[in-house]
DNA sequence: TCTTAAAAGGATAAAAATGTCCGAAATAGA
DNA sequence: TCTATTTCGGACATTTTTATCCTTTTAAGA
């Protein structure tokens, strides 16, 4: 569904909001051992989502990553996806024409639309906060 | 969503059940001139729907593939996407756990778990033939 | 039997995704 | 100012996916 570079996306920036909502600031280290995934590869996804305005970071000593309150109010995870994976997800073809078109649809095109909509309309009300906090309450987890 | 292997493979899939549906079979060269996908790739993925039973084929001269009555009757494109890419989108983790487990839930589980089901029941329930005949009326397309 | 047409299957190549390494830049604190 | 710490960014390596090439197998028809 997602690549791998959007899921690790999406558990890092469930971390550091979920630290973040704490008060705290994490490192990469830190990020990478929360979520068990590979630390320069990290680092890489966790630039992109500095560059999309997801996560801010800090350089330095005691820096590392946090999300602002404006981020933590704001950020949906289908910011997360279209800043990795783009928007091929919400407007491709289920079947791989070179567009999903209306006028010249594929045979898959109701049945496929109706999935890929419901999708997209869950990633875009489904805000970082809210699924930060079923962590925070232990009810939900990041690794196995 | 899906691999291009599994795109292909549908797309090929339908273009022969349409065939057959008109008494016809097919050769490698027709199925991927009518769906627009390399020759030798293509090949490879109708061996994989060979062995999957998915569709039937006839070694030389007026050889070519073609899908059987029963094919016809009863496959569903989850026996396609199974046969391809495997179950993971079926059951696999949406932020890439390395199971998706009830018990100890990643924090889209739910919503996930909501989305993936409609996609599965989608594929379950939809079958070769019936998007087949709308390629026969004219009204989807295999290509652009 | 011989030729020809077609899929089957193995080996290889190219491209993309995933993952690693290392030096540069920034910044806090001694 | 100097040192230590941390992200940034470029280059490189590995793995997986996508794609190609070529030989073998099968079978129809002359
Ligand atoms: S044309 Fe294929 S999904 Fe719209
Ligand atoms: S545990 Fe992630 S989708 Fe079920």
């Amino acid at each position: 569904m997602f690549s791998k570079a959007c899921e690790y996306g999406i558990r890092a920036t469930l971390h550091i909001a979920r630290q973040s909502q704490g008060g705290h600031r994490v490192s990469l280290k830190d990020i990478a051992g929360a979520i068990d995934s590979p630390v320069a590869f990290t680092a890489k996804i966790l630039q992109q989502l500095v560059h999309a305005n997801v996560i801010h970071s800090l350089k330095g000593p005691h820096g590392g990553f946090e999300m602002t309150p404006h981020q933590l109010h704001n950020v949906r995870l289908s910011h997360i996806v279209s800043a990795i994976d783009g928007d091929q997800i919400y407007r491709g073809c289920g079947l791989g024409l070179k567009a999903c078109n209306e006028l010249k649809p594929c045979p898959l095109h109701d049945q496929f639309k109706d999935v890929r909509d419901k999708l997209q309309l869950m990633l875009e009300t489904t805000s970082v906060s809210e699924l930060a906090a079923g962590l925070t309450e232990g009810l939900t987890f990041l690794k196995q």
